[in-house]
DNA sequence: CTTTAAGCGACATATCTTGTCGTTTTTACT
DNA sequence: AGTAAAAACGACAAGATATGTCGCTTAAAG
């Protein structure tokens, strides 16, 4: 009856049955769970493997009870180990938070993972209980977009050429007349805005870098032409220095704010900066912040998405920026309550 | 010489060498790998394995050029197969995006996978240019925030009470005094909200369900008390009803408004809504955006971000609670410059 | 104290693995 | 086109391995 050559095979079967400590598996839970998948074997043969895998494998066996349990060392860097429960809840968690931000061909292609993960979690599924998709959430940051599709094909290439470096013909459809231009471009580097790819990249002869939106690519081809490199192109830099609406600065400035109690409960369980520091509620609930943060943009809109909530004191520009946002809107509102057409103009100076 | 053991591992590092179509490895080119890791084999050796292997794995084998080239169906979930350039980018990006949205513990939990991808990246490295870590970033949506710390062993058993079943006694960290009291918990879900984890349970005896930050427990242990269960209650709903601050309404609300050209282009790209329509520019680039949104405090606190750059015109209340903010922060501004104190209690009354 | 389920060692044998060699097919080069 | 080199393929023999079986030991459960 041992015509099988499985051998290999049920190694392998084995190792993926084991998870990680603290986890385990015992022998006979082992032997049902092959004979589940077709190898059906003598508990005899199961221990041998397990003994002769372990010189091999990091696999921790438990002595102490007596069907033996089984696990991988819970440091062992690799995929075969089993899945456990609270590495595939949180893949569940990433892929929620991931669908939306990546370009939904790029999520796919983890998609594998994922997958494995609900299945697993499917797997555990207790009677007379919801589904688990009914009590794990993850609650995005913002307000969630709708990413723009990318060909599978685009993302691949891209990423290819980027990464191996060889310049790429494509079509690119122009934002502003509606048709697609042949252009080659010769990649520097792959920014993810958002639910936004670009790819930043020279055409043609030309040096400088251009932005080129992934979901605005057509045909994209490995071009002939020998690949340009820019050696002292470097995205930090690049988009430091505004590229994607973000100046970054590299440094910091002091804020201080008087923000509501609400507000102060959220910055104290996740912090805004590894300086903080937050008063004594005052008589009201108010609280003072204080904290190192950079000085960027991404900052103070973050600050302006509190709306009345926060109170910037300093840095003072940043005040004043702040009001100056809030009575241009009072201003549209004077005019916008009568006539919305005729303020286009005056508004927009702002 | 021929240790039996040694097949099993030529076999896992093969599987592990082949990338998923259209990716190939050729059989001499396997060879050569292997031979790199070790395995001094035949060819003909190589040849037959893989004969055997296809029998109990999707491979592929192109017959058409003559070292035959083998690789993956690309449909195969599986993480045996080798990485390829587009997955291992898309997981560096994926990795980027989760340090800082899930618990640091958690993602440490998928660190195996990233670090794998990390390596092949760092294999692909072409001399003369930049390491892959200078081209290739992803720009998170809004503010970074510093996420909790939560122990690898709350994480752990928290994940596996909800999925299993189980009541816990636990330590907790009560926000108001700075001690620890002890509860059992009967876990009914897990939120991560931004950076932050909670674990929704019934508190003893009690039947309302209650929010524990996750980084605030400290032992945590498997109750002998039994389950109690609340078949009823939904994640979604509960959170719908405003739990986490974001009261979602799954109603949704025309919102129109008079946006600036670059918020008109960034919302070309990323739509807010399936159903979305942009006007044609007027003369100064301001544009009519009008859409089906949901009415949810998310959607206004977005909408807040863009401060004067949009012109709400509609919801009528949105609109007003917008300018009424307007008018908060510049009624503070009036007293915050001359005494911060003084003005708590007004501005809090907003 | 008894019973039962696992672990363990030993062994014989069917089965696999692997290097080798000769033949065939394909590709590459002149 | 002709030839040489490379790779696939089939076959085979020897040594290595895997597996069922049996009897004994050990530990947990009742």
């Amino acid at each position: 009856m041992t015509k099988r050559q499985d051998t290999l095979f049920r190694y392998l079967t084995m190792l993926q049955l084991i998870p990680r400590a603290p986890g385990y598996r015992a022998t006979t839970t082992l032997q049902a769970l092959l004979e589940e998948r077709g190898f059906s074997v003598e508990l005899r043969s199961i221990q041998r493997d397990l003994e002769k895998m372990s010189s091999h494998f990091p696999l921790i066996c438990d002595r102490d009870r007596r069907p033996f349990r089984w696990s991988f060392d819970p440091s062992y860097k690799s995929n075969l180990p089993a899945l456990d429960t609270p590495t595939a809840l949180t893949m569940v968690l990433a892929e929620e938070y991931l669908t939306g931000l990546l370009p939904q061909t790029a999520v796919d292609q983890l998609g594998g993972q994922f997958q494995a993960a609900r299945k697993y979690l499917d797997g555990l599924e207790r009677n007379g209980f919801a589904h688990w998709t009914e009590y794990v959430k993850a609650i995005p940051n913002g307000k969630a977009l709708i990413p723009a599709a990318i060909d599978h094909k685009v993302w691949h290439q891209v990423t290819e050429a980027l990464l191996n470096g060889y310049a790429l013909d494509v079509q690119y459809l122009s934002r502003t007349k509606n048709q697609y231009k042949q252009f080659t471009l010769h990649p520097l580097g792959i920014v993810v805005r958002h639910s936004v790819s670009y790819l930043i990249a020279t055409v043609n002869d030309y040096t400088d870098p251009r932005q080129f939106a992934l979901h605005r690519l057509g045909e994209v081809n490995e071009s002939s032409l020998p690949y340009k490199a820019q050696p002292d192109f470097r995205i930090d830099a690049y988009i430091a220095k505004g590229a994607f609406g973000y100046p970054v600065d590299q440094s910091t400035v002091t804020l201080k704010a008087r923000i509501r109690g609400d507000v102060a409960w959220l910055l104290s369980e996740t912090p805004v900066s590894e300086v903080q520091t937050l008063s004594r509620p005052d008589e009201s609930g108010w609280v003072v912040l204080q904290a190192e943060v950079p000085n960027d943009q991404q900052t103070q809109w973050w600050l302006q998405g509190f709306g009345s909530a926060v109170d910037v004191l300093e840095p003072f520009t940043w005040r004043e920026a702040i009001h100056q946002q809030a009575r241009e809107i009072l201003a549209m509102d004077n005019r916008g309550m009568t006539d919305n057409k005729a303020t286009s103009s005056v508004a927009s100076g702002s």
